[in-house]
DNA sequence: TTTACTGCAAACGCTTTGCACCCAC
DNA sequence: GTGGGTGCAAAGCGTTTGCAGTAAA
């Protein structure tokens, strides 16, 4: 998956605060990132980026489908790649561990929900919190 | 329940922004309520509460456990009685009217998404997004 | 050359906090 | 009388927006 390419294709320019951004999402193996994260990786390669400039390239690549992003309880917006996204992801309240859902449960999940109240659809657009066992 | 007597027997003293909003949350009937929600109910009865008294009010009553909150993808969070809580909400995008999971049900998601990771407790204050039928 | 994209700064919406006053105990 | 609780105003936080300048096409 290339995420510049993508952009390319879709007759997005390509600038630099882009192509630093998706290399970062692409190449640094995270599959998640707070855009705080993601902005200081960002100054490392170009200390003129500005974090808005982050925000509207995730919303683009959002649009686009290549990453997913989710709400937590306090501190900033979560971002996944969609490839390893599998809806359902848990942060601990402890320290902070996330452990993603594989999809044939997020499913199951979602499927339960849905036989037991009138929602057609679950859009579900946040990380769950609990305890690992650690913790 | 009485949420008044609950304060007094914890030794909180009770004045009148709490006594509102006491029974605002006890006898209107509603399940859950925005902070702006209770905020302007509140204000009809006294119009000198503050809304920084109003989350103040709803910070003590969650740590009583009385009440609980949750988060949302936009606007403000959302406020449960404990009662009538039931760990999983679902918010419409569309039309915002809100369904609630029974316990059962509830347990059951926890223990499917606990089962598949290494969590041992579900904490999660968020609410589901979705589509219900009619949207 | 054109205009999509940028950095900057300011504004946003929700929530929390500092502080001096006040009133429940 | 005392200190827990209040209203008020300001600050906090993550996020979005307006704008004039810049650089990708």
């Amino acid at each position: 998956m290339d995420f510049v390419n993508e952009l390319r294709k879709r007759g997005n320019r390509i600038t630099n605060a882009r192509e630093v951004v998706c290399k970062i999402l692409e190449t640094s193996g995270h599959e998640h990132f707070t855009v705080e994260e993601l902005h200081k990786l960002a100054l490392k390669k170009d200390k003129s980026i500005d974090l808005a400039t982050v925000y509207r390239t995730l919303e683009l690549l959002e649009n686009i489908n290549l990453i997913e992003h989710s709400h937590q309880a306090h501190g900033s917006g979560l971002y996944f790649l969609k490839e390893a996204y599998s809806n359902i992801h848990i942060v601990c309240e402890s320290c902070d561990d996330i452990a993603d859902l594989d999809q044939a449960t997020s499913k199951k999940v979602n499927k339960l929900i849905k036989n037991k109240t009138d929602f057609k659809e679950i859009t579900n657009h946040f990380v769950y919190t609990g305890l690992c066992k650690k913790c």
